[in-house]
DNA sequence: CTCCATTGTGACACCGGTGTCATGCCCTTT
DNA sequence: AAAGGGCATGACACCGGTGTCACAATGGAG
C-alpha cells in the first residue's frame, strides 16, 4: 500500500511539497533541519517518488533501448547484464528492442520505438552499430546514442569496442607459431564490421610472417552454425586440406568440429580449430576451442553509463567518448601443433 | 521535432482536448464529422500520445515486469521473444529483471524493481513461478502475476505451462522401445518444478514398462554444464554401464556426450543419450540430441497476454487462467537401438 | 542603523494526458 | 406545449512531480 505521495510527506511533515522536492533532488539552499524532518518522513510513510510523475515533469522516460539482431543467445545475454547494470546505476530502465529489419522498415520500427517509449538513449549493438542510415536517422531526430563495439571510430559519438583485428591477428599467430601454414579462415556476416576487422587481422599475421595468402582457403560464412557447416565441408573437400581452421565465430568454428569428427578427421591431431567471442559452446563441445573473449558486458556497461552522464552533466567538457577495451586469447585443447 | 501534443491537436482541430481524448481513446458520443476532423489533425500533426502522461493520469505504468534465473540463454532468449510480442500486441513495454537470490533478499528486490517502475504486472519464469513466497508476497502488495511453467496449478493465478511429465515419459519410453533397459538418469536443480515433474515422467515409464527403477542410475545435477560432466563421470565409472542415459536438460545432455568421447565410447553406438529443451546446443553438436522441445515462446506469449487483459477488462468473468500447451519429442541421431 | 545580498520557503503554473460534471441541443413522449 | 431522455461537447480539476518567482528572514558591509 505505498500511497504515500510528495504531498502526503509534504503535509506530513509541515512544509510545502516544493520543499520536499528539493529534498529529494539533494537541492541547496535547504535548511539542516528541514531537510533531516522531511527524511524523517520519507521513512515514516515509506515513500518513494513516482518516476512518472517525474518524467512527464522533465519530459524524460529514464528509458534507455537496446536495439539487437544477433545470432548468439550469449552475446545478447551479456549485452543485456552489462546494459542493465549501467541502467540501475543510474536509475533508468532498460527496454530491448530485438530487431530483423533493414532498411526503411528498420528505421521505421526505430521511429516507433522511439514515439512509443520516449525514450532518453539508444545503445546500439552490432551490426547496427556501423549502419549510416541508423546514425543519421538518429541525429536528425536529436536522439543520443552510444555505439558497442562499432567497426570505425569515425563518428563524434559514444563508442566502446575491444579491438577485433589486433586479436585475430594474435589467434592467427598462435597457429602459426604451432607450426601451421596452411590455415583457412571462415569469413562472417558481411553486415557486420567484425567481419571485415577479424579477416584484416588474420591477412596481417600472415604478412607478417611471410605466409603465402591462398584464396582458395576463405570462405564466405555469416555467423551462423549452418553456414559453417557449408564452409567445413567446402573446405575439407579441397584436394590439399589446410592443417588448420580458423572461424570467425564459435558457432562456426563448432560446425566445423562437427562436420570434421563427421569425416573422422582428428582434432587437434589432424586439424586445429579456431574460433571467437568465447560462446558457452567453446567450452561445452569436445575438444574446447581457442577462442577469443571479448569484454562484452563491460563494452555495453562503458557505453551505456557514458551516454547517460552525456545527457545529465551538461557541461560541455566532451571527453573523448570513445574507448577500446582489451580482448582476451583463450587457448584451449581444439589447437596444437602441427604434425607432419 | 515531433512536438504535437494533444492541446496543440486540439487548437488545430478546433475542438477541446477532452474532445481529443474521446477520439483517441475510441469513445463513444463522438460525431462522426469531429472524429473525422480530429483524426485529420493527428495526421496532418504526426500527433502521438505521450505514454508518460497518460501512465499518470491512469496511474499506470504500461511496464510488464519479467524475472528470470536461468543458466540457459536460449530459454532467456526465447522467454524474451514471447514476451515482448504480447507486450507490444498490447502496448505495453517489458522489462527483464534477471535475478539469482533467494529468500528475503530477493523478495527486497523484487520489491525495489516494483517501486521504482511502478510495473503493472510480472510474469515468472522457472524457478520464480514455483516460489511460494513471492506469490505470497505479490499478492500482498496486489501485483498482478501471471506464471510460466509452474509446477503445480495448485493457485489460481494465470499459469501456462507444458507438460513436463508427460514429455518425459515419452522420451524415455522412446528409450525403452529401442530395446534400453538400463537407462540412466540426471536430475536438475532442485529449485525448478520441472526437476521433479521430468524424474516422475521417468519413473512412469519405467513403471509402465515393468523396468526396475535402479537408484544408482540416477544422479543429481543442476541443469548446468558442469554439474552434467560430473554426472556423467559417475554414471560411466559404474561397473554395469547402462545403455542409455536421460538428462534432464540439453546443457547436462551435451556433457554426458563429450565425456562419453574423452572415454571413446560411441554415441548412439554404444550409448544412447537424450536430453530436454531442444537448446541451440542439441543440434550443435554431433551427434545431434534427441530432445523435447517445449512451446516457450508461445507460454510467455499467453501468460502475459492473458495478464494484460485480466487487468484491461473489469469483467469479472473469470475464464479459467491456466493453460497446458503440448510439447514436441524430437529425434536426433544421439539414440538408437540397443545392442547386445 | 541602513542597505543589499544571500538563504530558506512556499504559492502557483505547468508537463500531457484523463475523469467528472454541467451544459445545450435535438428528438420523443404525454 | 411542456417534460424528459440521450447525445455531443467543453470547462475544470487532477495525477505527482518540477520550474519560476516572490517574499520574508538573516547577516555582513558601509
Amino acid at each position: 500500500m505505498s500511497k504515500a505521495t510528495i504531498n502526503s510527506v509534504a503535509k506530513y511533515a509541515g512544509v510545502s511539497k516544493k520543499t520536499v522536492s528539493r529534498v529529494l533532488n539533494e537541492e541547496p539552499n535547504v535548511s539542516t533541519a528541514t531537510r533531516e524532518k522531511v527524511q524523517q518522513a520519507f521513512k515514516d510513510l515509506d515513500y518513494r517518488p513516482n518516476p512518472i510523475a517525474r518524467g512527464l515533469a522533465h519530459n524524460r522516460s529514464f528509458i534507455i533501448g537496446c536495439i539487437y539482431d544477433n545470432p548468439s543467445k550469449s552475446y545478447i545475454t551479456r549485452v543485456q547484464t552489462g546494459a542493465l547494470l549501467a541502467c540501475h546505476e543510474k536509475n533508468y530502465n532498460l527496454l530491448i528492442h530485438p530487431c530483423e529489419l533493414r532498411g526503411q522498415a528498420l528505421l521505421d520500427n526505430i521511429d516507433a520505438l522511439i514515439r512509443r517509449t520516449r525514450l532518453d538513449g539508444l545503445v546500439l549493438t552490432p551490426p547496427f552499430s556501423d549502419q549510416k542510415d541508423i546514425l543519421e536517422f538518429l541525429k536528425s531526430k536529436n536522439i543520443p546514442y552510444a555505439r558497442v563495439a562499432p567497426g570505425t571510430l569515425d563518428d563524434d559519438s559514444i563508442s566502446v569496442r575491444s579491438n577485433d583485428e589486433q586479436a585475430a591477428f594474435e589467434i592467427t599467430e598462435l597457429l602459426i607459431s604451432l607450426g601451421h601454414k596452411d590455415i583457412a579462415f571462415i569469413k562472417g556476416h558481411p553486415d557486420h564490421s567484425s567481419t571485415t576487422l577479424r579477416f584484416s587481422g588474420y591477412l596481417k599475421a600472415l604478412k607478417k610472417n611471410n605466409i603465402e595468402f591462398k584464396p582458395e582457403l576463405v570462405d564466405e560464412g555469416n555467423f551462423s552454425y549452418h553456414s559453417g557447416e557449408d564452409s567445413a565441408r567446402k573446405i575439407f573437400n579441397l584436394s590439399k586440406k589446410p592443417s588448420a581452421v580458423f572461424a570467425s565465430n564459435d558457432y562456426m568454428a563448432a560446425a566445423v568440429l562437427k562436420v570434421a569428427s563427421q569425416l573422422s578427421l582428428k582434432v587437434p591431431e589432424q586439424i586445429s580449430i579456431a574460433g571467437f567471442d568465447n560462446a558457452p559452446i567453446a567450452r561445452h563441445i569436445w575438444p574446447g576451442l581457442t577462442t577469443i573473449a571479448q569484454p562484452v558486458e563491460k563494452m555495453t556497461y562503458t557505453a551505456i553509463s557514458k551516454l547517460i552522464e552525456q545527457f545529465t552533466e551538461q557541461d560541455e567538457k566532451i571527453p573523448l567518448h570513445q574507448e577500446t577495451l582489451e580482448a582476451q586469447l583463450i587457448i584451449r585443447e581444439s589447437t596444437d601443433k602441427v604434425k607432419s
